[in-house]
Order: structure tokens, then C-alpha cells, then sequence
DNA sequence: CATGAATGAGAATTCATTCAT
DNA sequence: TATGAATGAATTCTCATTCAT
């Protein structure tokens, strides 16, 4: 494993625990055991190594949500999409950091946010089509999304700060609010 | 106003504008004016800050979401809580930030969230009589509470990043979207 | 009890767990409960607590010391005179303490240290009087007498280290050893 | 000389004058004339100094004891072994002061102070040797070895409080004290 | 007698960053 | 690539002391 992944590892770690902010370089030079210029030789600073994380963290997301989703299928992808992810961000609790503390923040760079924008381009087209095929009521776009996305962020929260009590049962439950708020 | 007042006000001030973990000790002493000794006077360190504003909120949160609720109306009243809540968000950015990044934190002891929690006890009685009234299906009642708070949060965020371009009719939309996602 | 002897007893306590000089005036008021003027009022500062908990213990100490020592037989005066200091000093750890790291720094005005020194009169007039009667070479005294103290003094640190293995016949072995260097 | 050694010999000139409570690290900073950060690169804390300087103190302590001392012979060993610890501290104040205040306080963690008690070996052989040649009564021998230091220590307080008054002589009179004592 | 707010100097500690090796 | 010594600004925190009530 080479220096800059053990870097990389140490800060998603630490980052996962504390929070962004808390996480200060000299901590994480402490933490991964790697020397303080080797951490500068390969990172500018700190938000270089946000940076970089992020990105790795967005591939993985935006390949993860499409997983067997049958294509033509409006009404069985939606509950698979939602529930890929939902078990992504429960089995990656610092992905889920990051999309909710990072991947909005002013932490990171425009250019890096619009790279990641292409990963949800097929949740794009999901729900446009869903319009098209008159099964959703044509809301804006962007806001289904969001309001997508948030449905499935509070189940997460509910499950991170309170897992023993979330049970499939009220994942479904869930599934069937979000889906039914957009229907025509 | 007393010091300690002094220091809570400019701790808000200088947390809205930076959020939380960007907002040090030094910087609250510096720009209240207020000497060294006195703020650790009052309070043990900055967390100790912090608590005392969530209670400070807490309170003015649980207030604020009932405001101008007819009574006996489930299907009017949905939409002002909605939006009473999205509102106060939006005007009172500290108490979005609270709401968001602390109020479930450890940073906060749990006998304050537990203090805090009365506050919503309405909220949750309208969520069970809706059910009782046969308008709402028998969802799980604090999973819907959540959705319906994560509905608003995705909201806000939405126009905290982006105001300019979230109109009167997104919002009626997500109003909307939520209203249907928890009917029969 | 009046805040001053709490202001007292705390220090005495903090001082024996940590030392004079770690224990700081703010740390005394803390732990006493006392408020912060209130121990102003009474001392002027830690140096003066100190001092007043000092003529408190040199009293003590001397009164003890010759508990029980009949008057008229050396050899039947040394082991109880030996005994009384050390088993005062293991029950009054402060005492100890005092004995050790205050009596003799400058931490202590001699004015008190002279005072004190009236109740150490009847161990001078011990070794002059065994000097006297040939039982001890006649060493110098004011030696003899803090070789007597270093004596009981080692020990009372071993028993204080290591208390369990410390057992009533190394006490015997220990009064012999200072008793055996002392005679003619 | 490395900015280490610096810092260390700092440290041991003001602990030497001011005791080791009363010097703190902010003073050892400016004397020294090292960065604030140079002195946390090297040590974690203030304790971690001391400990340091503890380890190299120890070291010489053991060496310095058995200098000169004729192997074959125990009456003469003694008063030697005697006189170079005597020496040693009044030569090395701060040695003293170390061995009292320090070596057995618990500011030492544990392991340092049992890799200290390798040097010394050398002085529980030479009892163990005393006893099985019948010049010493067999008392329990760490016991010895205590009382032993004692008597010493006992001296050097009484020449540092006390310098000029107390001669040649009166070392003479401690050092046949002590070995009286520990006679068959 | 008792209280606790207020103070500011200064001590302890963290931090991001540079540089020579 | 990798290392770790060195730096000093900034931050967090402790302390002794004063004062009005």
C-alpha cells in the first residue's frame, strides 16, 4: 500500500469520525505514521487530499445506484435504486459523510463537483422518463432528485444513529412514501 | 446585556456566517470584545458554547413549527407546518446549521436532546391523527416525522445553495410531493 | 465546618496527592466548592495556606513524637520515639509530605521554621542526655538527630512505595540499624 | 549540539535552580532559545523532558558510585562507595534534587524507572557480599541499600542547607554511623 | 463573611508549512 | 519518493488577582 493511499485511508477515517473541519493535516500526518513531508510531497494541503478523496468517492457512488437495474422497468428500478443507495452509504458510512458534509460544501471546487455531476446523469434520465411515460407528474427535475436523494439520506441517518431499530420493514415503508410522492 | 449574553450573540454571529468548526475560541473572544478569562468564566471551552446556543434554538424551533396551524384541519394544516418550518430555516440560518450538524451530534449531551425533544411533541400528535382520521396510511410514526423534516431540510439546502433559482412553485411542489407520499 | 477549614482540608489533600507546587490557588478553589473571593478573603494567597497548614502540622508532630517515652531509660526511649514519628508520619501522609518537602523550603518563612523548632527540644536533650550517660559517642547532635529522622524517614518512604511487603520486623531491623550507629 | 541536547541541558540548568515544578516549559523555550515547535517536535510534554533528562541522570549515578572501589575488600568499599555518592550529589546538584524529588515520584513511568535499577546491581552485590562474609548482620537487603542512600542523602541536604558548617569531619562521623549500624 | 463576575498575562499546545537530506 | 528537523504564528487554556455586591 503505497504512502498516499495509506494518506488517503487515514484521512477518510478520520474524516469519517470528526468531521471535515475537525481533521486538521498535523492529525492526520499522526495518525497514517507517514512523515510530514512525505504527506506535503504528494499533497498541496489539506483540501488537495479532501479533493482527491472526493473524487474517488464519487466514481464509486454514481457506479454503485445503477447496479441491477432492469432498464426498461420504471416501477421495479425505482425501489432498487433507491435501496442501492441506501446499502452503499450504510456499508460506506464515510461516503455518506462525504455526500452530505463535503460534496456540497464550498470544500470542494466547482470544476471537481461538475466532473462528478456525469455519475448521476442515469438517475437524470430515470425520472425524465418516468415524466414521459406519465407515471410521475412532471415536477421539476432536479428537485425529484433532491427530494430522491434526501428521502433515502434520513433512512441512513435514522440507521446510523439508531440501527437496531430500523428494520427492512421500514426501509419498504419508506420506499413506498418517496415513490408515491411523485406519482401522477 | 451581560457578558456571557455578549459572547452566545457573537458565537451565533460568527457561526452563521462560517459555520461551526471554522468558528475558533479566539475568534469569539476577539470579535466580542470580551476578555479571555471571562468567556472560560462562563463556559469550560467551546462545545460548552455551542450547547448553550442549541438550547437557546431548541426552544425557538419547537415554538416556531406550530405557529398559525388551524387546529382541526389535517389537510391545511400540513402545508403551514411545512413551510413554517422551511422559513424559519431560511431566516434563521444558525438554527438550520443546529438543526443539521448538531442537534444529533455527540456534541451535545443527551439530556439536552432529550430536553429538546418536547418541542415536537405536536408534530407528532398531527401525524397520529391524520392516521387516526384514515388520511394518512399507518406508516411507522417517527419514520415520518423524519421524512417529512427531511423533505424540508432537502429543501433548504437546496435554496441556501442555490436561492436565486428556487421559486414559490418548487416549493409548492416539494409540499406536495411530501403530502402524497404519507396518504392513504 | 467553617470555608476556611474546608479551604484548609482541601489543600491539605491536594498537596499530599500532588505535591505543593502543582497544586494551583484556582485548582484549591475549584475542588474546596469554596467561591473564589471567599478564599481571598481569608488567605492572601497559596503561600500563606500553606503556611497556616504548616504551624497546624509542626504542632502535631511535636506532641507526638514523645508519646509515651519514659523519662528516665534510653534504650527503652529510642525504639518509642522511633515507632511514634514513623507511624505518625505513615498516618498523616500530609504530615509526611510537609515534613519532607515544605519544613525545610524556602517556601516556609523562618520565622514559622523557628517557631517550630521548640518541639524538637525534647529529642535534643534525648541524644545530649544518652551522650551523658555513654550510651551514644558523642557525636555532633544536631547530626545525630537528622540521621535519626533520615532513618525513619527511609523508611516511611519504603512502607509508602510499597506498603504490602513492608512488615513489622523490617521496622525492628531498621530501629536497631539507626539505634547500633549510635552507640559508643 | 543538536537542538535536543539544547533543550534538555535547559532544562537541567533551570530545574537545577528553580526546582523541577517551578520551571515551566514556556521558560525552558526562551532560555533555551529553540522554537516553541522545535521543543514539541522532540518531546510531547514538559514530563516527557524530565524523563528524558531522568534516563541520562541515572546512567551516570551508577557508574559514579562503584568508582575506586577495591573490589576484594568490603571495609574498605564502603566508605568509598559512601563518599562518591556523597560527592556525586553535592558536585551534581541536580542529580540530587532528581533522585529525590523525581526518580521516585510518579512523574517516571514505570519501565524508566526499572531499566534505572540496573545500575544498580552493583550495590546489592556488594550487601549480599557483606552478609555472606559475616561482616553484616543479615538484615533484609534492599532495606540496607535504603538506609544506606538515606544516611547519605540525609548529609547532603544538611551540607546544601547548611554548606559551610558542615566539615570533613562531620562526614567522617555519618559514614561510621551508617556502617555501625549494619555491623554483625 | 461570602459571593462570583471580570480581567489579562502567560503557559501549554496545535498547526501548516519549509527545507535540507 | 521519502524523511523528519525546524519554525513561529495562532489557538486553547490556566492562573492569580481585583472588585462590586
Amino acid at each position: 500500500m503505497s504512502k498516499k493511499s495509506i494518506v488517503l485511508q487515514t484521512t477518510l477515517e478520520l474524516v469519517t469520525a470528526q468531521g471535515v473541519a475537525a481533521t486538521s493535516l498535523s492529525q492526520i500526518i499522526k495518525e497514517s505514521g507517514v512523515a510530514n513531508g512525505t504527506v506535503y510531497h504528494h499533497f498541496k494541503n489539506k483540501d488537495e487530499i479532501i479533493a482527491e478523496l472526493y473524487l474517488m468517492l464519487a466514481q464509486d457512488f454514481g457506479t454503485v445506484i445503477m447496479k441491477n437495474t432492469p432498464q426498461a422497468n420504471i416501477k421495479k428500478q425505482f425501489p432498487i435504486m433507491w435501496k442501492n443507495m441506501f446499502y452503499y452509504f450504510i456499508n460506506n458510512p464515510l461516503a455518506f459523510v462525504f455526500y452530505e458534509q463535503i460534496a456540497k460544501s464550498c470544500d470542494i471546487p466547482q470544476d471537481l463537483k461538475d466532473e462528478a455531476k456525469k455519475y448521476i446523469l442515469d438517475i437524470d434520465n430515470f425520472f425524465r422518463e418516468a415524466i414521459k411515460e406519465k407515471i410521475f407528474k412532471p415536477y421539476t427535475v432536479s428537485l425529484m432528485e433532491e427530494l430522491f436523494f434526501g428521502s433515502v439520506v434520513t433512512m441512513v441517518k435514522l440507521y446510523n444513529a439508531n440501527n437496531s431499530k430500523v428494520l427492512e420493514r421500514h426501509i419498504n415503508q419508506a420506499v413506498e412514501i418517496s415513490w408515491k410522492g411523485f406519482l401522477k
